[in-house]
DNA sequence: GGAGTAATATTACCAAGGTAGTAGTTGTGT
DNA sequence: ACACAACTACTACCTTGGTAATATTACTCC
């Protein structure tokens, strides 16, 4: 580790960090402007949130930006996979103590699940198998 | 609702209100001593700690105490069920745009699973295809 | 060159989680 | 009666996420 320790924690995301994120790992790189565009939703964000959220992200280091013109191009700097693990591991751990099967059955049993979706995950599970 | 609001968002709960919770749900009771003794782990936490930590949840009406002498018996004011419900269901909402597969399929992927547990997890699915 | 505008930079606030010290209270044993 | 131990109450502080206003800078267009 050269500078600053680096590693995020990627778990624990807050809900704006992560659909800003996301944005940015849709397009691969975007401004501020284009984020704030990409974030439709019931409440409209100020300009200067997200610019402010995406300093703050640079500092923590999942982001970083490059000039362009007067404005700054943000792309990720982590992967949407290790988010997406850290923070799904994170809970797995958390609420289930780890066991895959544990969580998978509390999702089933708490969700709505259509035979569709259930055959989809048998078709996931032999794959998965298959992969052993 | 009759006093501000009640409802709590039982999602995002921290990790220490988690562990918290999760020793109520398993005694049913527990003073702040029997939480803290509960509470193995790398870093030992001060008794205030948790004695502050659960009257802060009490202010969110996360749990309740009654008095038994001059201590407190904590109990737990939200179902385990609930609580991972809530938490699961937001991530997947976060992360997964709500599809309960792509969640399923992504801890597939990016975990180690067992050909036991991909049987049990075909076991469960056989099992929630009869209920439904 | 001055007005307007589009960006970033700075600053500020609030809420919540986490952590804990200190102060006050009260029961208990000698 | 008095010290001690066990508790709660109060206070404080730090961090992070979230939200945004205000200030500054710089480009662009008459």
């Amino acid at each position: 580790m050269s500078k600053t320790d680096q590693t995020p924690r990627v778990h624990r995301l807050g809900d704006l960090q992560l659909k800003i994120m996301q944005t940015l790992w849709e397009r691969g790189e975007a401004t501020v402007a284009q984020v704030l565009e990409s974030l439709t939703g019931p409440k409209e964000l100020a300009y200067t949130t997200i610019a402010t959220m995406l300093r703050k992200m640079e500092a923590r280091a999942l982001v970083a930006h490059r000039e362009e013109g007067r404005s700054f191009v943000y792309r990720a700097l982590v992967a949407a996979q290790d988010v997406s693990r850290g923070v799904a591991d994170h809970l797995v751990d958390r609420l289930f103590e780890g066991s895959l099967t544990e969580a998978v059955n509390h999702l089933l049993t708490t969700r709505d699940v259509s035979r569709a979706e259930l055959n989809e995950l048998e078709r996931l599970i032999r794959e998965k198998r298959r992969t052993l």
